[in-house]
DNA sequence: GCCAAAGAATTGTCAGACTTTTAAATGTCT
DNA sequence: AGACATTTAAAAGTCTGACAATTCTTTGGC
């Protein structure tokens, strides 16, 4: 492991970069202990905080842990569900963001990978899935409910669809599609009547789940993207109307 | 933007915290430069190297930059499409590589979502997606080649069948996982036959997406996944009865 | 008016010190 | 001998102050 001192890239970059190639590579593997900040800082001749800079690099992405006393350290962390899931749904919703993706295409690609969980779900769906998807409907029928909270619940809804799949990968690679799409949803005001629609559209889908029937799931959620894409577009363009009244 | 200092946990990680949260509520957009390291030193009422600290652990999640010099510091980084692939790979990588993940596991999530992909590819593909598939078709038919480079290969060839959907989203979403299972194909041995029966099914693949066959494309990568996970199978079985000859 | 040199702002790096936390080692009492 | 309290040492966390490197702006000279 080591680093060119000549190189104009900061040193804690590339300390950083070196510690990381040896944990992907396999080289470092979970609670594996790294040497100490004063022996990293000798062996890679720089100073201590450089050498923290560095291992602070590698804490931002839950690559390793540390522990202060006697024997403590920095550790090769296990990378959890929960700590890849927490990291994909910021970047994600950064990424939709920033990047001025249109509603649509998010919608897109949101509903493509939710159909890929369907035949899935159908098939494994446990009764715990479907009681967590039949209270979120329930939720989503009370009065008073703000646009937020309704949101709130849909993503909740879809999550215990993606879930019922069985699968932490796809669970996983859903989240960020299904959560980064949270903000962009609550720019929609959300009508009674429009409610009482998507309402319907995910009782169905719950019905389908209870009875195995995928294709129908995929139906459904056709149809609710297709709501969703229609209802969008109408916000946009009252928003453009209001924008510029030619 | 305040931070508590009896809070136990690092400063560095709850300014690192507080300016996140700033960027990702939108009170700082892209473009925006941060107070100079001393300034925001005294707001946090710490020292410099506290500072420096949170903002590598920021400049890890390519949240910011740092450019050197008079009217130089610390700018919100309009994170690219490129960088938060980049970030997911390593993420799935290290994630699957972490978690005992089974092949089977990673295998069906990973056609699950390409499946996701299929229609919309046959609809938009471009006469480039189709010249790289074809390309990496016949790459994986050269002989000599080693097995690495032939997982290297089937990576570019589903990720342009990925990409041949027009939707950066669902590009950026399925690199995770796709490229993330290179390493646990890598440790399949391709026989010359295994490697024929792969290339036609990629042929047909190719060839349904020229011609617009969406169906099509999903069969063929349906029979793909039920040939690589027979494939693994058989591989982990081999090792099995290597290492447990009873 | 243009080019070069000086200046100022800012990050990058270093050295050394002090504080806090933690676990192991040691000692003491029953 | 075993259980409990005390000491000790290792390590991260933090601070101070300094200097080097970089880069933009401004000024001065021609």
């Amino acid at each position: 492991m080591k680093i060119d001192p000549d190189n104009p890239a900061d040193l804690s970059a590339q300390i950083a970069t070196a510690i990381r190639d040896a944990i992907v590579s396999g080289a470092l593997i979970v609670g594996d202990r790294l040497p100490s900040e004063a022996e990293l800082a000798e062996q890679f001749a720089v100073s201590r905080p450089t050498v923290r800079e560095a291992l602070k690099r590698l804490a931002a992405q839950s690559l390793i842990r540390t522990q202060r006393g006697a024997f403590g350290g920095a550790f090769i962390n296990r990378l959890s569900y929960a700590d890849a899931h927490a990291q994909q749904i910021t970047t994600s919703t950064l990424l939709l963001g920033m990047n001025d993706t249109s509603f649509d295409t998010a919608c897109e690609a949101r509903f493509a990978m939710e159909r890929a969980c369907a035949m899935l779900s159908a098939t494994r769906r446990s009764p715990d899935h479907l009681a967590t998807m039949r209270a979120e409907i329930t939720r989503q029928g009370q009065p008073g409910l703000t646009d937020e909270s309704f949101c709130a619940s849909d993503v909740a809804f879809h999550r215990a669809l993606v879930d019922a799949a069985g699968n932490p990968v796809l669970s996983y690679q859903l989240a960020g599609a299904v959560e980064a799409m949270q903000p962009l949803m609550n720019m929609i005001t959300f009508s009674a009547r429009s409610r009482d629609a998507i309402i319907a559209l995910h009782a169905r889908i719950a019905d389908a789940t209870e009875g195995h029937d995928g294709p129908e799931i995929i139906a459904a959620l056709e149809e609710l993207e297709r709501y969703t894409r229609q209802l969008a577009q109408s916000v946009f363009d009252a928003r453009a109307a209001r924008t510029d009244p030619a």
